[in-house]
DNA sequence: AGCCGAAAAATATTATAATATTTATTATAA
DNA sequence: TTATAATAAATATTATAATATTTTTCGGCT
């Protein structure tokens, strides 16, 4: 009989979270504290915290006196994630260049065995998870701890997008060779085509993402988004204001 | 009568978030529900979000069942923080290349001049604040607002510790000439320039804040950290249920 | 004396209850 | 019939109470 109670709080946010990304919950649906306390057998109190923070990080979105909705989040949303990703690796790859891999390459080689795995067996979502590692890897190697945390949680919230409007087949190879690539450059300690296979890397990327999102977003949409409300004034607080369309 | 409390969560975020800001608050005090939740005049449902949050921004450290204490920003974290403000900084100079300022400039020039003002005044507070406004105008010229709030955050985490450390007094007329030599450059369209001016910024910004560490972390620390603790490991049993008494 | 262990006190955490705000409904007037 | 105002229902938010965990204290034992 241990202590079984570990931070309530955590398990609720990690619950919440998880059936966002595996799309249990899609974009708009509200999340009322009467359903999900009965639902999930807490109290109020942790799951407030658990909706606080997944607000925080953009997941769900919060209105004041009317509750929380799965954030829908937008077109323009994931391509200025995008771009945050974009300022970090090209930051990390220039750091790298001081202090060489070594070791570590063998590190993203692991890594790329099981993206190669994850490819094979067809697997999108472990692709999508190897791809991560891949790149927190390559983070990592700056030893610098809150940058690689925050491209994670960049790298969470573009995924999330992804998987709900699918993932191209045929992108996992090509995402591969390109992974090879850059390897291979920092290998040989060219940085400049290092540098250059990054670069054409995020590009395919951003084309790929931006291209399924075209597509996927009429195929499915089959919930309800918050009323418009009457604008109130005072909506100058930080955070994004909410994004809502007309149907 | 409309609405008088207005986001009581929020209310307390930001008196708390303030205190620590202003050092009325220093690093490793503890936080505790019962002293805050009277002196605030608030119960602990939103005291909690509000520390919760704070948690999640890095401003104070939560340790499971131990409760809150006011963050210790350490010299690697700044450090860190400052890497990140560099790739996005760098970023935004990139981005910048493309469509151009134009108008904009004028902004730029306006933040200038109350720079100028609060340096004039030796107001250490008004020129952090000003210093903020600049690199965050020129961050919002991309367009991107997801990248401008987030580097928002990165400078409010590196001023709270150059607040606590205290700001030097000359750095400020500096600072000011090399906001002046970037802007001349981006009124050119020099890019390359620029971003020399901005290398050349950031390299003694990062130096003059470090260098700053090193003399103020011995000046003041009077506070207690949060004691060691001995390792989760959970052997120790233990009967609870100790009623206590009235007051 | 020093160390181990149990009980008590303190305090963080969670649950339940109360309150305030918003949305839906209905009735009434134009 | 439509629009508007008033009321009722729903529900988010905050406060109060109960519970669980940790730290401290105190007493007995080696």
């Amino acid at each position: 009989m241990v202590a079984r109670t570990r931070d309530l709080s955590q398990q609720v946010y990690d619950r919440l979270r998880e059936a966002i990304l595996t799309s249990e919950l899609l974009p708009g649906h509200k999340l009322s504290h009467q359903a999900l306390t009965k639902r999930l057998g807490v109290s109020h109190t942790p799951l407030r915290e658990a909706l606080s923070q997944l607000s925080r990080e953009g997941y769900v979105q919060h209105i004041q006196n009317r509750g929380y909705f799965v954030a829908d989040s937008t077109r323009l949303e994931v391509e200025e994630l995008l771009d945050i990703r974009e300022a970090l690796e090209f930051y990390v790859l220039k750091r790298l260049k001081r202090p060489l891999p070594g070791t570590g390459l063998r590190a993203l080689h692991s890594t790329q065995s099981s993206y190669q795995r994850a490819v094979a067996l067809g697997s999108a979502l472990d692709r999508l998870r190897c791809d991560r590692k891949f790149h927190l890897t390559l983070a990592g190697f700056t030893g610098n701890r809150t940058l690689t945390d925050q491209l994670g949680q960049v790298f969470d919230r573009i995924n999330l997008k992804r998987r709900i409007n699918g993932l191209s087949p045929s992108r996992g190879r090509q995402a591969l060779e390109e992974h090879k690539a850059l390897m291979s450059a920092l290998k040989g300690k060219d940085f400049g085509r290092a540098r250059a296979a990054l670069e054409r890397h995020l590009k395919k990327n951003r084309e790929n993402i931006l291209e399924r999102m075209q597509e996927g977003a009429s195929s499915l949409r089959p919930v309800q988004l918050p009323p418009t409300r009457p604008a109130a004034g005072g909506s100058v607080r930080h955070r994004n204001a909410p994004r809502l369309r007309e149907s």
